[in-house]
DNA sequence: TGGTGATATATAGACAATCTTTATACCATT
DNA sequence: AATGGTATAAAGATTGTCTATATATCACCA
């Protein structure tokens, strides 16, 4: 399975999120659990290391704003808008397969 | 994300392999592959494992044939059929929301 | 003004699960 | 008899998340 399906998904709800606009990393992880009804979460020892990795790999930019209380604004870049829809396309092909074969044995 | 996500697809999809008929491991992996169209598959480092784990836990009951060539064919139980509706339908719900997530940047 | 709890980020270390590799062995084909 | 496909198993490396800890600001309330 390539990299890991968890991963995939992971990195791809980041850039879901920053794709409707700027955010900060505790504000990612909120937006998450709001707009999938708590479905899907981060804990945020696993979210910090998530946007690194983005930002490493230029798929999002990050810039702190020190008035303060220290925060990082995450904006998505093209490269992550780039595989943000290729990862979604990708993803939701898996899905239909993975519900055909487990919904086939109670559908019709 | 409770138990990991990769664990209960794979183990979900072992399941439904089986609910459509016994098969022995080796089966099950070209079984899978066959009919998700190579989108998910297993290394077989990583199938048996799970049978074993899914015999442990009464899902699965597995008996060997010593006809020459071993093999142990596995037959979904009970057990296993109830985790398998019971986790698909979470999977499916919880894909919606995935889907909405990411499909909600690119769509209308 | 001092304490609590929410906001906010970061990292080290434990843990879980898969993947790679290696081992064994039968069978069919050439 | 050698090769490659079928078949299972387990040890060890790798990967990625989770837990826990550390730090720090801010708002609120007593």
């Amino acid at each position: 399975m390539r990299t890991t399906l968890s991963k995939r998904i992971n990195e791809l709800l980041v850039l879901a999120v920053l794709e409707r606009g700027p955010a900060h990393g505790y504000q990612i992880a909120l937006a998450v659990e709001e707009w999938t009804d708590g479905l899907f979460s981060f804990q945020h020892g696993t979210l910090y290391p998530i946007l690194h990795r983005l930002e490493g790999e230029g798929r999002v930019r990050g810039a702190w704003h020190g008035e303060g209380r220290r925060r990082k604004t995450y904006r998505i870049t093209d490269a992550g808008r780039e595989i943000l829809k290729a990862g979604a396309t990708e993803l939701e092909e898996q899905f239909r397969a993975l519900l055909a074969l487990l919904g086939g044995t109670h559908a019709a």
